[in-house]
DNA sequence: GAAAAATTTGTTAGCGCTGTCATTTTGAAT
DNA sequence: ATTCAAAATGACAGCGCTAACAAATTTTTC
């Protein structure tokens, strides 16, 4: 019945058909498909045109086998909160769609010790171009080092260190300060801190917003204010226990993350306390949850996928313009956005 | 300075480098990489042995316009809950690394109005063996079709038609009508219902779950009893509203998702009602939230990961078996898991 | 112990693209 | 026109691997 064909083991289309089509060689559609100068506008066009009539579409493992590039990046997370991951991979596809990148997603296993080894392996398994690393992956040093010895680009998400590099942050101090300074509008001047996890970068410098913020309205710092948490439900809760148990509570506390204001509120509810005429909450991060809590609470918002998105750009625009040399040192450059104060409904003036 | 060398170009290791250290052709490396059969164990374990000292990985790009498969699947995404796609992707990636399979994520972008044409689009040009679709994209009909045109393989995580094909679901409807046995066995006997999305496919199903846990109990089902939801917090609210100021509201108030059961909850404390003393309210898919409210929401648990996971192992399986035939027709294989209902703190008897 | 069958291994030709370098064409400068 | 540089295009060799087939080796059979 069917004859045995000649070449044509794929159905697909290839270069060699744009080329024959278009009249040109292959080596010039290869030019036109990779926006290499030097090709004269009308050729261009023709090959456009071609290309668009057989609906083709280069294959990424020859271009991969070829070339230097694979046009895929990674992105590596161990750990987020389910919301942190899902706006991050938001704003990474859309800049990936826009330049016509791929996303490859990976996690280390959990019962791989090495973190940084994790990293290697993946990266020397998936031959992606660059990497993209959150919190807390990109605070490993090891990582990094381990990144920069095999000389792949990468960008980071709220680095912590001074580290140069590319990457994109928040003034999570600058923010703090902000809460701080919207409490003591209400009038507030008895303020409780709930920090984060030691581990975790953003711990240092939201205490220090909140120390800033005391400071600049000339209240004192209490130690008995602050309570350290781990910036999950549980250690919220066990916070509303030593502040409502104190013989002086506070009249608002502000909780570094929205986790843990969601425990505090939760714990404040049990015993019977009316938020925010008792007691005013505010928390950080401004996730769906601060929506879905009642009443919705005061919090900070952090523009997760826009920054992820930036991010994106800065490895991208990186990879394009050194896609020839393999280990072009990262240029320095790191975007910091605004975290704006969302007012809601966990925050009021104290009872007089 | 440096002596223009021979070959290397790349300092990579390659599939050479592992036949010239074992002493055999790179042919009988590529059987023993691809655990193809008819390979000496004397042999093979030399070859092991060389690709382990030389810390050898095979190119994918290579191996991808070599072959005829990719090693890499596609997750096409389109608004899911962010907890949804995390465990999801958590449940996928555990597959995939078992497997040696990579992960590729899309999303298709808002402005793109033909599903079925981005998944092509994303298809052709990331050249995946294979992909996994979950709710909605997966009951998109148009979106099936073309990927059985192309003859690209693929497994769907809780299908809502018959269609065959791989696939792993949940029995919705048992699980509602657990609930609503749950309920009537606390003493309840006027039950609401907020259904959800009509255009979502488990909509139905819970609804008719309901029923029939009615009926088993010899319940009426009231027309009345039932509102219509979109799944999200806001119709959760809008159903507390209607329920609420009934004349005589029902006892207990189950909802087809945690979201609305969120906002039914929020909606009654708002309004001062004690909960569960007054109301009982369950939800459905136990996603966090259901913890972080308060009190803690009754409600079933979706084992969401463990079908990410086993939608992952039936479609990388298929894809091992027909790694040849390019075509090779999808066996039908639905596997139903179980959903258990979570008794937590938004059930109690009815006030006497 | 030779022939036949089964098993294991090797040889070679691409897969579809990009990089290198050679060649042709174009435009500017005599 | 003629020369020459610059711009545009093309020829061709791989990239590292797998598929198809060929060859060598081992095992079985009588």
């Amino acid at each position: 019945m069917h004859q045995k064909r000649q070449r044509p083991t794929t159905g697909r289309i290839t270069i060699n058909d744009v080329a024959e089509r278009s009249g040109v060689s292959i080596k010039t559609v290869s030019r036109v498909l990779n926006n290499e100068p030097s090709v004269r506008p009308s050729t261009r066009a023709r090959v456009e045109a071609a290309v668009q009539a057989l609906d083709y579409s280069p294959n990424p493992s020859a271009r991969g086998l070829a070339g230097t590039q694979s046009r895929m990046i990674g992105l590596i997370y161990e750990n987020p909160s389910p919301n942190y991951l899902f706006r991050t991979i938001t704003g990474v596809l859309e800049a990936c769609n826009g330049a016509g990148y791929a996303l490859s997603l990976q996690a280390p296993s959990p019962d791989e010790p090495n973190l940084a080894e994790s990293v290697t392996r993946f990266v020397s398994q998936s031959r992606v171009d660059g990497l993209l690393l959150i919190p807390p992956v990109g605070d490993v040093v090891a990582v990094l080092d381990a990144l920069e010895a095999i000389g792949l680009p990468y960008a980071r998400v709220s680095p912590l260190d001074g580290r140069p590099g590319l990457g994109v942050s928040v003034d999570d101090r600058h923010a703090s300060a902000q809460v701080v300074a919207h409490l003591t509008g209400l009038g507030h001047r008895r303020i409780g801190f709930i920090s984060g996890h030691p581990e975790h970068g953003a711990t240092q410098s939201r205490l220090e917003g909140y120390r800033l913020g005391l400071l600049r309205k000339d209240l004192d710092f209490e130690k008995e204010l602050v309570v350290e948490g781990r910036f999950d439900l549980e250690s919220g809760r066990r916070a509303g226990a030593y502040f409502l148990d104190m013989k002086n509570p506070p009249t608002a506390i502000f909780a570094s993350n929205d986790e843990m204001a969601a425990g505090l509120l939760q714990f404040a509810l049990e015993r019977g306390w009316r938020i925010p005429e008792q007691l005013s909450i505010a928390g950080f991060d401004d996730t769906p949850l601060s929506r879905t809590l009642w009443p919705p609470l005061t919090t900070v918002h952090q523009p997760i996928r826009h920054m992820a998105l930036r991010a994106t750009e800065l490895l991208l625009e990186h990879l394009d313009i050194h896609n020839h040399a393999a280990g072009a040192r990262l240029g320095s450059r790191v975007e910091v956005f605004d975290a704006p104060l969302v007012e809601r409904g966990t925050t009021a003036p104290p009872r007089a």
